[in-house]
DNA sequence: AGTATATTTCAATAAATATTGAAAGTTTGA
DNA sequence: TCAAACTTTCAATATTTATTGAAATATACT
């Protein structure tokens, strides 16, 4: 395989794994395409490599800023903002761990709690069946909360050395 | 808050975190439904509890079970089809990781050792740039890819409880 | 075999999401 | 202060995804 068509194959890839996760299509390719470029790249290259309209450049590349994906690059003398990709794997997988755990998980984590708190008769099994779901789905999520915090924190080298030790 | 509110408010935050996640809304509703509820119910019962066609409610519930997050019951002496959600909230987390895993993660690798593989210039940053971000991501997916592995046979309390142990 | 009951399918339709492109806004330097 | 270079906005449009509903199919009982 060509280096060009493998770059072609890994956007498309990307852009397919985030549709599925949740992640707008172009928004994953337009991070795809900045994570293997060893230069930061202006709108204008970003538009003209995935064919997309100037509108949509923009607004996904401030959403991919706002994710904290990527940053813009001033050079003296220029007018033109470059964009560049934090390419430390482990930092983006962070950070998007963190900002999906704040947008998504937190607010249920919240509504959560609340139901757990309806009061009913214990004897009913509508009640039971609801409470009891509830309650561990909250435990669950909490677990996954916890652990996404400790992630936050940590070395990829720690994280997952960590876990696999004891999972040998 | 009533119980019925609190069912509505769980069935609809289910529904957006599904749809946050990649997952049809109203699958996820059904999925809710018929986890917090203690009888199973027929696709009729479905149909009217989240108000959707009959044609919706057949094809999420085929999913459902597709996704082995249900199951048909027949009773004797009756034409109807009942459908029930397994409640262990571990084994549907570990269903769900499961399937995700084959359907989406374990393309995306096989892949990533693809492209890994393509051959170029060292010297090429286009190349060395390319490569060094494929290599990462295999290497991050690779370490998810086992702890995955890990949470499928384990149990929640061994699983999160080593965790913690650690991450202390 | 006939019929009533239940399930499945899928083309048509609707709803949700993403994208475009041109106008408005902003910045910089002459 | 002007205007060229560049960025942002957003209503209109296109695309993708989900849903409907009625016809076709299947099932079980007499």
């Amino acid at each position: 395989m060509e280096l060009a068509e493998a770059k072609q194959r890994f956007i498309e890839a990307w852009g397919k794994l985030g549709s599925e996760w949740g992640i707008n299509r172009t928004m994953a390719q337009v991070h795809a395409l900045l994570l293997i470029s060893p230069e930061a790249l202006t709108t204008e290259q970003v538009m003209e490599q995935l064919q997309i309209s100037r509108g949509n450049a923009n607004m996904t590349l401030r959403d991919l800023i706002n994710w904290g994906l990527i940053e813009k690059q001033h050079r003296s003398g220029e007018r033109k903002e470059y964009f560049f990709a934090e390419k430390d794997v482990w930092t983006i997988a962070r950070q998007v761990a963190k900002e999906r755990k704040r947008r998504e998980l937190e607010p249920v984590l919240k509504l959560l709690t609340q139901l757990q708190e309806v009061e009913g008769d214990a004897q009913d099994p509508d009640y039971s069946t609801f409470k009891k779901s509830v309650t561990d789905i909250n435990k669950l999520a909490g677990n996954v909360d916890k652990t996404l915090e400790t992630m936050l924190k940590a070395e990829e080298n720690w994280f997952f050395g960590s876990i696999f030790k004891l999972f040998k």
